[in-house]
DNA sequence: TTGACGCGTAGGGGATCGCCTACCTATTCT
DNA sequence: AGAATAGGTAGGCGATCCCCTACGCGTCAA
């Protein structure tokens, strides 16, 4: 592990802590690949401010932009998702044993007891 | 979807935005429940400082605390790292068909002109 | 060529983050 | 009881976040 890898990590879990560039990505992932007014048209914040959240996200790797005339047509790109899931994968063990062991408990328990 | 959801959402996404966060993640993952001091030993960070990202972990639900006599034992609490997995998976086929892409772009190639 | 359009950047301002040093409470040891 | 230990909270302070308005640059239309 080198530390560009730790900083990329870095870029990729911060663009995600905001709810504004999650809901960009979903509607690239819906939509397509979009313009930036398409996009901006989703939100309650002036243009410039959707601008830099593209920005964080570009930087991120979690979408790419394409020139066409004045337009700049943004795209999502998974990839860095895929290292999301990567680390989220050592920690799937343990929710699938608590989620089991609620199971369990709901299994011996009488259904009055249930909440 | 009820507002309280989103903003769960949120907790959790921005909770993992910093890696001293996610490395207590990993501690607990890998040493099992832990005092905030054994815990604080890992990082070149006061005490106090330490406790304040526990309480963003607990706010967002990924560690549970138990006291022990004079101590508090740090547990992970993986549930809400489930529903990460689950916003990940609606870009999981864009991330497939992306490297499917890189896949098939150097089958294509003579080995000579690969990167 | 002049103007309108699409979008990025500069710079400012308030809110939040992340660290620190003090300090407080609760528990345990002598 | 008094001292030591474990850990949370208060408050301060610089850095960063996230929004804004103003402006600059390239492209298309009249």
């Amino acid at each position: 592990m080198n530390g560009t890898a730790a900083a990329a990590e870095d870029r990729v879990f911060a663009a995600l802590a905001n709810a504004t560039r999650r809901e960009v990505l979903r509607l690239l992932r819906e939509r397509g690949p979009q313009p930036v007014q398409a996009l901006a048209d989703h939100f309650d914040m002036r243009r410039p401010s959707l601008s830099e959240h593209l920005k964080v996200l570009r930087e991120a790797g979690l979408v790419s932009e394409q020139r066409s005339g004045r337009q700049r047509i943004y795209r999502l790109r998974a990839a860095p998702l895929a290292e999301v899931q990567d680390w989220l994968h050592p920690y799937e063990r343990f929710w699938r044993e608590q989620l089991k062991g609620l199971g369990d408990l709901l299994d011996r328990m009488p259904d009055d007891d249930r909440p």
